[in-house]
Formats: C-alpha cells, sequence, structure tokens
DNA sequence: TATGAATGAGAGTTCATTCAT
DNA sequence: GATGAATGAACTCTCATTCAT
C-alpha cells in the first residue's frame, strides 16, 4: 500500500548524465537483491529516489533497463581485466594479472557480480549477453595457453585448448561467485588459489602430460 | 455425427503416484525452459496435461513445486555419482568414474541439470538447497585429493584443499552447463577433458609445486 | 496441499440417519469456528470423517448444508424453550423460564449458537430464516406481555408492544451472545440479570408509568 | 464525425483524498451489500468507478480496506453520540440524547451501521475492533446509571451494572439493525421506545426494587 | 524536467462441485 | 455406500507501463 510521505527533495534537476548513472546503481543494487523478475520498477524507482515515469524515460523498458546494467557492469569488468593483463608480458604475467584483476572487481563490485553472474545467466533474452563476454574472456585465456605453448614448440588442437580454457573461466566464476558471496574473503588469496589451479594444471598439459581414459 | 475416436486415448483418472512424477517431469520441463519466475503453474499443468488445481493438490505451491522438483534432481544426480565412484577404488579412478557419471547424468538430464544448475542458484529460497548439495561434491573431491595425498606422504592445509576442491567442482559445473546448451556434445568427451584439468592440476598441486604470487 | 494420510476407518457403513448427524455436527463446529463462506466443505468432510461426495449425497449444496445446521439449531433451541414456558404459567414465571431455556440453550451449544446468531444473521439467504425464528420469539413475548397487561385491566398498541419485545429478545441475544464467547460465566446467573432488565422495564411499562421526550 | 460531449464529464485524476474518501464509500455500500466475504474487490472498484489497483494502493488489502471502512463508521458514530450527550446534563437528558443520536446515525448512514454490526461481529480479525467500540458504549452507559444511582444514595456493583449496561446497548443495537432493515421507520420513534424501555427498567434498579428467582 | 494518478493484464491460489471406479 | 481423482471459475493481489498536469 502507498502510503504518504513528504520527503525532502535531495537534489532536484540534475543533468541527464548523472541521473542516468544514479539509476543503474539503483537498478543494479535491486538486481542483484532481488533477481530481475522479483525486482520491481517501482522498488529501482525508490532506491533511486526518483519517480517511475523518470527511469522510463530515461532508461527504458524493464528489460532494456537490466540490458543497461549489463552492459556497464561487463564493460567495467573487460576493462579492469583487460587493463591488467597488457599483452606485451609473459603468459604467466598476464594469466595471474588477469585473475588479480577479475577477482579485484567481483570483491569490489559484489552486487554488479551477482548480477552478471546469477541473474543474466539462464534468462534467456540476457544469457547472449552474458555468453558473449564469457566467450570473449576463453579467447583471451586461450591465447595466452596457445602463445605459452607454442614458445615451447608444442601445439594442441584449437577445441582442445578451447575446453580447457573454458574450464579455467568457469572455475574463475565459480570462485568469483563464492567471494561475492563472502564478504571476509580477499579477493588476493583467491586470485593466488586460482592461479595455482589454473597455471599448474595448464602447465602440465601444455607440458605434453596427459592423462587418458583407461581401455574400460 | 462424426465421432472422434482418438487413437491415442488420454488416460484419465491415474493413480497419484503416476501423475505426480508427469507433473515433475512436466515442471522441470517448465522451470528449465523459463526459469522459476517467468514459469508459470498455468503452463505447467498444461504441460503435465492436468489442470491447475491437481497440481496444487498433490504438490503444493509453486515454490514448493520447485523445491520438489530441485529433490528429485539432486537425489538423482547424487546417487549416479556415488552409484559410480565407488570409495575403494584408487583416487584417481574414483573421480574418473565421478566426472563421467556427472556429465553423463548431465547429458541425459539437461532441463534437470538446468533447473538445478541455473534457477536454484542466486534465487534466496533455493540457493540453500543447491549449496548443500555442492557442498557435499566439494567434501567428496576434497576427500579424494586428500586421500592420494597421504598416500603420497605429503599434506595440504584443509582449507587449502578446499578452494581447490571448489575450483574443480565450479569448472566441472561450468563444462556441465556448456554441455547442457549443446545437444551434440558428447558427455564422455568432455569428461576426459575435464579429467584432464581437473587431476593434472591437482597432481602437481599434490605433487609440491606451487605457484607463488611476485613480489609486486 | 493434500499429504497422504493412512487413516485407520474408524466407522464404515453406518445408516444415513446416523450418517447425517454427524455431519450436521461437524458443519454446525466448522461454520461456527469459521463463518459460512471461510469454511470449506474439506473441512467439514474432514471433521466428520467422511469423504466430500458424500457430504454432497446427503446433504446437498453447502447452501442448503448451512440450512440444514439452521434448521436443527433452530428447532432445537426453538423446543427447549417452548418446552420450559408453558403457557399455562402466570406471566412472570413464563418469562423467567423462558430465559432460563435460553441461556442454557446458548451455554450448552455454544457453537450452534454462533451459527445462528452470527453466520446467520445478515447473509442474505439465509437471514429470512433467522427472521422468522426471530419474530416467534418476539410474538410470543409480546404476547405474555399482552397478557399481563390485560390481567391488570390496560392495554397497549400492539406495535407499541412489539418494539418493547422486540428490545428484550435483542437483549437476550446480546447477553446470549456474549455468553457464547465466555466459557465460564453461568448460564442462570446471566438469565436472572436479564430477567431483571427485562421484567421491571417491562413491569414499569405496563404500569402505565411512560417517559417522553422533552420538548425540544 | 460524431463527436459525443458528456455533460458531466466523470471527473479524472482527482486527488488522493478525495479517491479515498469515494472508495471507502463504496467499499462501505458493497460490504453492507454482500458481507465481508462474498464482496469482490473488483465490485467494490467498479462501485467507486475506479480501476482496481488504485484500491490497492491507497487503502491497501481487502482486510485493511474492510479495518479503514470500520474505522470511519467507528469514529462518525462516536462522534455523532459523544457530541450529543454532553457530560454536564443530567443522566436521563444524556442518555436520551445519546440514543436520539445513536438512532439518528443508524437512520441517515444504515449501510455503515450494517458494515459495522452485522459484519465485523464474529469476522475474528474484526470482532476486536468492534468490542472495543461496544465496550467504550457500555461505560459510558454503565457510568450514566452509576452516576444517577450515586445521585440517589445508592449502589450496585460494578458487575451488576455492566451486565445491565450491556443488555442495553445490544438492546439498543438489535433496534438499530431493525431500522437499518426497515427504511420507513422514524429513528426519533425508534429512540424513544428504547428510551422508555431502558430508562425505566434501569429506574427500577435504580430504585432498590429487583427481582429474584424463585426457589426451584 | 518531473510526478501523482491511473490501468490492462496476468499470476498464484482456493473452492464448490462432479465423475468414474 | 463410498472415495480418490479431477476441474471451471473466481478471487486477491502485483506489476510494467502510461497519461495529464
Amino acid at each position: 500500500m502507498l502510503t504518504r510521505v513528504s520527503s525532502t527533495p535531495t537534489f532536484k534537476r540534475l543533468p541527464r548524465a548523472i541521473r542516468e548513472q544514479q539509476m543503474l546503481d539503483a537498478a543494479v543494487r535491486v538486481f542483484s537483491r532481488r533477481g530481475f523478475h522479483a525486482a520491481s520498477m517501482d522498488e529501482i524507482a525508490d532506491d533511486a529516489g526518483i519517480s517511475k515515469p523518470m527511469v522510463y524515460a530515461y532508461l527504458g523498458t524493464k528489460e532494456e533497463l537490466f540490458v543497461a546494467c549489463l552492459h556497464r557492469e561487463t564493460a567495467r569488468m573487460m576493462e579492469a581485466i583487460a587493463g591488467a593483463a597488457a599483452p606485451d608480458l609473459p603468459a604467466d604475467q598476464r594469466l595471474w594479472r588477469g585473475l588479480r584483476a577479475f577477482f579485484g572487481f567481483v570483491g569490489a563490485h559484489r552486487d554488479g557480480w551477482k548480477v552478471l553472474y546469477r541473474q543474466a545467466r539462464g534468462s534467456q533474452p540476457f544469457a547472449a549477453e552474458l555468453a558473449a563476454m564469457r566467450a570473449r574472456l576463453v579467447g583471451v585465456v586461450a591465447g595466452m595457453l596457445d602463445h605459452a605453448l607454442r614458445a615451447e614448440g608444442r601445439e594442441v588442437a584449437e577445441t582442445e585448448l578451447e575446453v580447457v580454457a573454458y574450464a579455467l573461466v568457469g572455475a574463475s566464476e565459480s570462485l568469483g561467485d563464492w567471494l561475492a558471496d563472502h564478504p571476509d574473503a580477499e579477493p588476493e588469496k583467491t586470485a593466488t588459489r586460482m592461479m595455482n589451479v589454473a597455471w599448474l594444471g595448464a602447465g602440465q598439459l601444455l607440458g605434453g602430460v596427459t592423462w587418458r581414459p583407461p581401455a574400460n
């Protein structure tokens, strides 16, 4: 029930760009708290301290609003990672810095991460967006592995590489998700652990060691 | 007058036990297709070929229905895995069989998997259920690693082990998710790949090789 | 949700007359507990230890069932009162015995009374039934007053009498209602108090004393 | 093209305060017509000439809406009575004016009265509200009696007084209910009759005359 | 620019009632 | 005589979305 509240208007007539960021912040918060469907435009507007029609005027439909959140968070994350893993570093350095940036981002933007990882996934309209981002990540990781591999004069089928990369990305996502739910966990430590699993496991593969299923 | 005779008579008045399974099947299908919120009880009832009130009479609320699905699918999956990874086998054998069972299950019950992995996760009321299952898996995997480790006279802090196990489980889940979306992919092959990453990576760790973050 | 319960059937294949009374008992209980609308045929059948179709077979529609309850309780109450207030007694004796019987009935059949007084009243389909019963009571009371009056050689317009009688009946109903809600109250005492108000007030009127509104 | 001009434009976009009153009016009408359970929010919205969501937005749940009606009508009635029966008048004057105000209110707000008297009573969630109002009335009446009594140097046990007051209030309610169902009845006349019963009956009691049950 | 007022459409849930066995 | 299985129809409540000011 709508109860009348005499609210002291905090800031009015803000320039559009700022209002939009406020709204996106609120939307990310609410989507992360409730999930896409359970989130209501009312709550988002409230949380942004603004009236519903403004949200529609600036960011459009609920779906469009979610996509906008997705875009912003995706961009932020990819930027953070790309900025850290400079392509001219040696492979292990790149991987390490990438992981550190990734877990750093998750730790600093837990809400954004939940939106990205938990809401977008599985909801048909947004899965594509997410898949694209993951594909880019997988590509980058596969590239690193391939590079390191060639440096040692070895070569592995592309599919093979991709699955390994996919598994590494998946493991990182899971650990990231775990991090998002544990406010006290340290991103840096988590990154180190992931690096251990990733680099050593991959390293073996790259070194030519392979496990093969038994005959039966 | 033309009387239609339906060659396949839609069976009516079925005993409860059967109807319940039909409903759960339908529910799993619809939840996997739409997600929890977007799924409507109407669609589930329709898909089960029965009227809505029966669903409520037998399986209760939408939430309770979802939990029932969750239970059934979780149980099925854990059974499949536990049945395959007999505890008296050597660690690598257990891991391998467990993974094969896991990917086999995902391949055979893609809908069930989506419900488990994509819907339950992140939706507050169900996350706990899921987390419990994952915890059991992580525990089992950590146990395997620990066992293998001790066999070689080595030891690793429990937390360390758990994070590694968590990463392996996470990677498997991601690969499972990927499998669920690629109808043509072969579960066995996916299992093999995962085994490679897991066993080799873990093997290194167990062998005492460790990666350390650089000074800066 | 319908949960399967393996119930040990208490008595089966009872003769119709008994089953009907069981059902009416259950119905009165449930209607009194929940009110007409909030009561569900399911709960009534359950409370009677019988399946729903039997209720329909024996007592018909929910509305018909309620009317049946109404009839039975009304008849019981009128019987109790009529049996006590023999027409050959002096007026004050009749009034006193009638009141005692009335409050005795309410005290002994609190559920029945609630059905009568709280549910039937105001619900269009049943109000008539109730109004009829009240009319009979009012008639009896008015008759008593008239009789006593004539014995003293006085006379009062019929309308006048009826309103007084109506007020007395109303007061008794209210006190009855109060009694139904206070399990520890003593019916006899309540009857005495009502008798005081009724007999003295009426007595004055009958004695020719009248209160008149002031000029303004 | 024929453009219709509605001479009485159905005003739209009314301010909240007005709409709320319109809704309450409609709700009282419908609740009185159908009873709480049988009334549907659809019908109430229709009757108010507005869409359902507005009702929910302004007045909340069906239950809350009913309570709001209850509050408004209770307040109105108590105000009418309290305003009439000024405490500095002699007891009989107060009683008379109170009764006149009461029956005047019932005559003028028949719908409101039905809601108060017939729906709220017996429905668990609202009975308390009603009981509170009745308790206040009973208290006031008992106070009047006590006052008049002491003026004559007499005294009666509190419980005794309360039951008498309760009976008087009950009688008035019943007469009020009768009035609500008889559009042609005159409130003033009904008040006079009630006053007769009340004042004379109470007067006797106050004068020390008492009726006692016979030995048997 | 900004918002209170307003609604169409639909979801979950329950219930009286009836078959078919 | 007795019941488990089954449903059409309502009803409460919510939400994304849009006017009109």
